[in-house]
DNA sequence: GAGGAGTGGGGTAATTAGGGCT
DNA sequence: TCTGTCCTAATTACCCCACTCC
């Protein structure tokens, strides 16, 4: 292979939203929103950076700043 | 490789279907669609110019727009 | 010439996109 | 306002086997 760049791994929408606990359809509205970046194929179908998600994700469990052993 | 003629990086069809995360056989229906250029080997086999995938990518790739955070 | 990995072609099942509604 | 579900159409994923590339 003479890629030498792997950078970015791309998830799915049925994965982001199994990781948000989410329907797709949830996800696609988001990148339709603009609250989270989206790669499309050709076809038309979306992608989505796995680092991106995982900084959302995050960002969305700080938010509910609650010190509690709630997890 | 090693051709020592640089700048026609051709990519086949698993890598480009790595970076769009996608099937190589997706890759290949988007040659046959005509949606991307392709160059088929004396073998029938093809191969992608890499600058027009990474264009292809860029151009469809949509960057999240920055929140305001708590406004 | 031999061998492993990848690719092409065809066909079928699973996801996804889009709009509208509860 | 946001999310989940229903619908149809389009795109994509995985199965087979034969051939090509390195």
């Amino acid at each position: 292979m003479t890629v030498g760049h792997v950078g970015e791994r791309l998830l799915t929408p049925g994965e982001v939203a199994a990781l948000f606990r989410v329907d797709p359809k949830t996800v696609t509205r988001w990148a339709t929103a603009g609250r989270i970046g989206s790669i499309r194929t050709p076809g038309g179908h979306r992608r989505f950076r796995e680092t991106e998600v995982q900084a959302l994700l995050a960002e969305l469990t700080t938010e509910a700043t609650e010190p509690a052993e709630h997890v």
